[in-house]
RNA sequence: GUCCCGAUAGCUCAGCUGGAUAGAGCGGCCCCCUCCUAAGGGGCAGGCCGGGGGUUCGACUCCCUCUCGGGACGCCA
């Protein structure tokens, strides 16, 4: 509809233009915008007083000009001058009642677009240490991350969905230590646990199982342990200092072998686990990106040795820097330790140079808001590497704040007190955890109050959505046990009947749901989607207070049947992207 | 100190790439089930859109500045 009216004033525009009232190389941007109050019509411009100023006129009078030289169109009933220079436009009922049949043809595929034009998009996001269970943090990114690529599937991108797993470093060998010292202990060991080490239970989980099936396979007396280690902080030492001998300690002990095996042991158990948990949560992926195995085949060399033959490498003070000032960021980085171990960011380098070499036309990091200060150097190495960097968009997530009523609850995942994902899902349900997250723009800080979102009276608007759904499947349910049947082609036939105030304003909110699953998938801010449904609902739950759907005369009762049929539809197209689900009872 | 994000009703937040009289939920008060689930609906009260400048026909929206919150600034990941 929004397009029809664009094309009918550009014609007029280009009339306009030939009579000499407006500059020929004028192309004026020609904003449609949906009314918010009704007596403004259905649609309205700005254009004419957008175009005032150049035409040496005031608005009104253009707005007068541009509406003669309107071409006649059927779907228009009315065209007005308001306010300041609007042009309101009023659209015909029966051009506006199309909408429910084409709602009923596409069904699950209506408000789906082609503007993506297959473009290849990946999205990463979640990517946490496999180092323990995911907590209500990263639940944020996890659903945030999913809406914002299953939105962009859906206007026709092609969407990759990415996890990238940190299955290398030092955090990984501190989980590796916290395992083998638990597995100690498993043993009879006494051991003084580090207070850097993952003071997590399910470091004992995996301790137990090791020590169930290997018995005293990895067992060393805790005297070989700890001696010559260096003290802990609370013993007046360097916690850093403490863990890192221990790992050391750990390796001789254990040998490269069986070193890897507990490492292992404690990484397949913990990924499975997240991965598990994400599936419930209704995240897929499909791929897991093993930093690893960038390491292993040499991709962090060849990354390296890319940015060197361009001249961003230099050695200083035993590490080599990357001279990512010269490429807008604020100073330069360390890429390889003066101990020889490549750095975090060298891997994040070859990733992204991996990301680009697999011909994505867009690439949408999702990450965490306490990394935006690495924006400007991984930008810096995608130029370095000759890509592009506009085709790196990062996105940022801030993390949800937990209340426990006013209480704030504090979280540490190395302190083992946080409150999981799983924990939030088993108590608030998936669809409330998903709702919740995504109810906000995703850069806003968030207050998650649990003892609001576990308790059981509902003041939870995901069931407020749901409800309408339900509400019509109730109806439904009702029209069969009244023994009468639904006759889709009367119904449609007779959808100028429906001329209630109610209607027309549920029927104009059906309109605008393709308007609104585009902005907010092209914004990546699927809460524009949340805030929509929101709207609709409420339009039919007013509706529903309002009249009977199941009135005796036939006519009437079908073409009712069909809007809320479409009503719906649109419910149900709108919950399903964003994974929630669409109860035909509550 | 530099950078990022935020500041809108008592509380939690929207405000659709600058538009007409700033909205919703919750909380408060008052109404509506002989009627398709009241997990619903209607109404009332409640606002110098943090302060001050500027751009514009027009600013919650854009620019500058200040104030106040939150976060980031490692040879950690």
């Amino acid at each position: 509809m929004k397009q029809k009216l664009v094309t009918l004033l550009q014609q007029s525009v280009e009339a306009l233009k030939s009579e000499g009232i407006l500059e020929q190389e004028l192309s004026p941007k020609i904003n449609i915008d949906h009314t918010k109050d009704t007596r403004h019509g259905d649609f309205s411009t700005n254009l004419a007083m957008i175009l005032a100023k150049s035409a040496k006129t005031n608005p009104r009078q253009l707005a007068e000009k541009i509406i003669s030289s309107l071409p006649e169109d059927s779907t228009v009933s009315k065209v007005e001058i308001a306010g300041p220079g609007f042009i309101n436009f009023f659209i015909n009922a029966d051009a506006q009642f199309q909408i429910i049949g084409q709602i009923h043809n596409a069904g699950n595929k209506f408000g789906l677009s082609d503007i993506g034009a297959g473009k290849k998009v990946q999205v990463e996001f979640v990517s946490a240490n496999p180092t323990g269970p995911l907590h209500v943090g990263h639940g944020r990114g996890a659903a945030y991350g999913s809406a914002v690529a299953d939105l962009l599937q859906a206007i026709g991108y092609n969407v990759s969905k990415e996890y990238y797993v940190n299955d290398a470093g030092r955090q990984m060998d501190i989980l590796a230590t916290s395992i083998w010292l638990r597995y100690l202990e498993e043993c009879g060991e006494l051991i003084t646990f580090p207070s850097n080490g993952y003071r997590g239970e399910y470091i004992r989980e995996i301790a137990f199982s090791i020590h169930k099936k290997a018995g005293n396979e990895y067992r060393h007396p805790s005297e070989l342990v700890i001696e010559h280690i260096p003290d802990d902080e609370p013993q007046g030492g360097d916690k850093e200092i403490h863990i890192d001998a221990l790992i050391d300690r750990a390796k001789t002990l254990l040998g490269s072998s069986l070193y890897h095996d507990i490492f292992q042991a404690g990484l397949s158990v913990i990924l499975g686990d997240i991965k598990q948990d994400l599936e419930e949560f209704g995240v897929t992926f499909q791929e897991w990106f093993s930093e690893r195995t960038l390491m292993e085949d040499g991709s962090v060399k060849e990354a390296l040795k890319r940015l060197d033959k361009e001249g961003y490498l230099y050695q200083k003070e035993g590490a080599t820097w990357f001279s990512s000032s010269k490429l807008g960021d604020e100073k330069d980085r360390v890429v390889v330790r003066d101990n020889g171990q490549s750095t975090y960011f060298a891997s994040d380098i070859a990733y992204h140079m991996n990301k680009l070499d697999r011909g994505f036309d867009q690439i949408i990091n999702i990450w965490g808001a306490d990394h935006h200060g690495y924006i400007p150097r991984v930008k810096a190495a995608m130029q370095a590497l000759g890509a592009d960097d506009s085709k790196l968009n990062v996105l940022l997530v801030q993390f949800a704040v937990l209340y426990r009523g006013k209480e704030k609850v504090p979280m540490s995942t190395r302190s083992g007190e946080f409150v999981t994902l799983r924990q939030l899902r088993s108590e608030v349900g998936k669809d409330a955890a998903r709702f919740f997250y995504v109810m906000r723009k995703s850069e806003q800080h968030m207050d998650f109050d649990l003892k609001l979102a576990t308790s059981k009276t509902n003041e939870n608007p995901v069931f407020y959505v749901q409800y309408a759904h339900a509400r019509v499947c109730s109806v439904l349910r009702q029209l069969d046990e009244k023994g009468w049947k639904r006759d889709l082609l009367l119904g449609m036939e007779n959808l100028n009947l429906l001329t209630e105030d109610h209607e027309t304003a549920l029927i104009t909110t059906l309109s605008k749901y393709p308007g609104a699953l585009e902005r907010a998938a092209l914004q990546y801010e699927p809460h524009q989607l949340i805030h929509y449904l929101r709207e609709l609902a409420n339009n039919f739950h007013t509706y529903y207070n309002a009249h009977q759907f199941l009135t005796d005369d036939a006519t009437l009762r079908n073409a009712r049947l069909n809007l809320i049929c479409a009503a719906k539809q649109i419910l149900a197209n709108g919950l399903t992207l964003l994974n929630i689900n669409t109860p035909e009872s509550m």
